[in-house]
DNA sequence: CGATTCATTGATCGAGATCAAAATTGGTGG
DNA sequence: CCACCAATTTTGATCTCGATCAATGAATCG
């Protein structure tokens, strides 16, 4: 649960003792293993989940075998509080690198935030986020040029990195395959290959084996029209 | 408030006196112009809103003047929940049509689904279908053709306005510019046209003035791969 | 009715897909 | 530690979908 409480509560008046009415409810930890099926189309949700460690995705796959993810999923981000209705899910969650979760029940989740309002705004925040960024990934995909989606890309997740703890300045750990971040960016996969090197080529960045460093955040930022402020890093309290 | 009580109390047992709460609480009625702007980038955002009658649209624009627009409003539609966190608005809404909307303000709307449950998750069923629709529009924007993509958006409106009860059978009312739809779609307003053309040549979809009629909803889903699912049209009330 | 906005059609161009092969990486067991 | 196999990445060549530019044709509205 660390990375959930850098995130929310480095922005907010959310203090540590907001965080007992949830430990004190029965949380719950699971483990996957990479590559492991979480979440499948058509499964009943019954719990809300947090990633405490490693990366997972969202996607739908079309019927002629296409895959579209959806959201990357990095410690910290909360799913499905869509659990709190009634309702199969529409989309299937898998892990990408072993992943550690935190899940409480439905009904335990709801008793949580009701008994501690700063606690459900904290969570409605974290909603607000999350609709955000896929709000900015529909233009990412709607309005952006490869070069530019990838940069875009690359750009928000070390932001989103950042504020939970995870990046090392500008070097940032990616276990993505080059699939991946096709399917996340609506590309194909040589065409991810061919922009990363462009990036390279460029001195944009600089890849390692599974670790990208950004060299240039100004000129990175201005080739993807990277403007942050839909991350709402900075939170206040109604 | 007519097309949001359609749409929520179809599926639920949401019953009339539900709404009581709400229609105590001080609904205040606005209406906006065609083409008029709702919601600026960068607004504090003090009300809750819904769409009782006309059609607008949230988008972002560009640095470099593109714009791409993240969902279509129609009526029944509620924004901004994300308004009871005080965080500017990260994008823009205007109107298409002439709007009106039925607004509430923060605390007010607060305090109504405070004081009932049931409403409370009449809400947040709403919101849980519009994200699911943000998501199927990622799909749409990454993993599929430009002729796939109008005639899945011709399915999804089609849909979402027969819930509200704006549908008359195949037959709906688009009150839509090919620049509109080009901007939705991330394509150009010409190929939007050709498309359509298309569509028309085999014999899928009719066209007139503002109105678009479906001839072949089975051939048109099947091109489209448009499933369904994700408008969870049917509730249960968890 | 003119005038302005919007839709269609034609012609050309380019970003990115696809197909195929070569190079790299990583994991495994001897 | 090295050799081998599988998976991933890179590179090259070609093709296609959709963008762009430009002109014509319809609609809508004072």
């Amino acid at each position: 649960m660390q990375p959930l409480i850098a995130r929310i509560s480095a922005y907010s008046d959310l203090a540590a003792d907001d965080f007992a009415s949830l430990n004190n409810a029965p949380v719950e930890r699971v483990q996957h293993k990479a590559g492991a099926k979480i979440i499948a189309v058509g499964d009943q949700l019954t719990h809300v989940f947090v990633v405490s460690r490693g990366w997972a995705f969202r996607y739908r796959t079309l019927q002629d075998g296409q895959r579209q993810i959806v959201n990357l999923m990095l410690p910290g981000d909360c799913f499905d509080l869509q659990a709190l209705i009634d309702t199969p899910a529409d989309h299937a969650v898998d892990a990408i690198t072993s992943v550690h979760l935190s899940r409480m029940r439905r009904a335990d989740f709801l008793n949580a935030i009701r008994a501690n309002g700063r606690l459900a705004t904290g969570f409605w925040w974290a909603s607000v986020q999350e609709e955000s960024i896929l709000r900015e990934h529909i233009v990412r995909l709607g309005r952006r040029s490869g070069k530019e989606r990838l940069a875009h890309l690359l750009l928000e997740l070390q932001r989103r990195l950042h504020m939970v703890g995870l990046s090392n300045g500008d070097t940032i750990d990616l276990p993505l395959t080059r699939e991946l971040v096709a399917d996340t960016l609506g590309l194909s996969p040589v065409h991810v290959s061919r922009s990363t090197a462009e990036l390279r080529r460029l001195g944009l960045i600089r890849t390692s084996a599974s670790s990208i460093q950004i060299l240039q955040p100004k000129k990175l930022a201005e080739l993807a029209q990277f403007d942050a402020s839909y991350l709402h890093s900075r939170m206040r309290l109604a």
